[in-house]
DNA sequence: GCTAAATAGTCGCAATTGCAACTATCTAGA
DNA sequence: TCTAGATAGTTGCAATTGCGACTATTTAGC
């Protein structure tokens, strides 16, 4: 008889001995979230050629009225400067992204979209977010929300959630 | 005056042409699961040696009472087989895990932990649960049932709940 | 029984990405 | 002003890991 992956508590041990990984929260989210990078990456890979460090480069400049740093974007997004460096290069060679000098401080760029930038942003949100919605359709709206404060409070707790004063200390503005 | 990284909806431009990512599941699921990867890795990692491959070999054998296959482990734990044939050969280098041929169908062997193995299953198991229990502590009691629940129901309709039938489908037990 | 397709496991290759060193620049303090 | 330390960005290197080809073996269909 063949035994299902996730199954009872497994008979013979005292509890505590023993971990399920089925039932095990970072497992889950491991897991979960590979799945679901996977699930977009159809939107933003196959159909535009961007993998995920250059889909969040345009994310956070189309979010943003004004320009920004590439320091600024591997901050908030908790993504490795050289990944964003990277990023910035190829979305440059594409002439979706364009930098100019900060007259100011001459060690950083200015980094906005180009129209080209802003014309494929603004094909990709409205997918991306009907995705989302499709990966979420499974739970009622209470759900959804119950599911995102519990996110953002754990999130909060890990300290992923910068607060403004916070992006004042680290320069990340 | 710096901009918090999470603000409300900017100004300008009309509702869905723009999208907020810190409000974007996908990516709030991708870095939540970093950050606790990296929260937990100090346990298994720098304490043990093991990386997260490896680890979900240990942790299945230690669930499970019997042995197993290496493809059973791929399946379940969704890894690729080249990723857990490679964490098998580094926990048998280091005599945690040992395989035994099965006389039925010699293509595959039956795995199972040693003595070793166990004892350091044992020792890592409570470690990684009072981590996770730290990670949800911000949560209710009642929170972390809505979040496990609510996680079952995405992975559910993302297919990555594998049932008993389709686990027999697939040979995977 | 023979052949084709399927499966378990291994391994080389390549893509991704974090780390750390490096350059250039800025800031603070003596 | 000069120097030490901090910061922005780039790049080489290495670790990780998925993909696909490969071998050995089993299973199914003829």
């Amino acid at each position: 008889m063949p035994k299902a992956f996730s199954s009872k508590v497994a008979p013979g041990l005292r509890q505590g001995s023993k971990l399920d990984l089925f039932r095990f929260v970072p497992f889950r989210l491991n897991r979960l979230a590979a799945e679901v990078s996977s699930a977009l990456s159809s939107e933003y890979r196959e159909r535009y050629g961007l993998d995920i460090p250059e889909w969040r480069v345009l994310a956070t400049l189309g979010f943003r009225n004004d320009a920004c740093s590439a320091q600024y974007i591997a901050h908030c997004t908790r993504t490795h400067k050289s990944t964003i460096s990277r990023a910035v290069t190829a979305l440059m060679a594409r002439q979706l992204v364009e930098r100019v000098e900060n007259e100011d401080d001459r060690r950083e760029f200015q980094l906005r979209m180009t129209r080209k930038g802003q014309a494929l942003y603004q094909k990709l949100i409205p997918r991306l977010k009907r995705r989302e919605q499709e990966i979420l359709s499974c739970l009622t709206a209470q759900q959804r929300r119950d599911f995102a404060r519990a996110l953002g409070k754990i999130e909060h707790s890990l300290g992923l959630v910068q607060t403004s004063k916070e992006a004042k200390r680290t320069g990340a503005y």
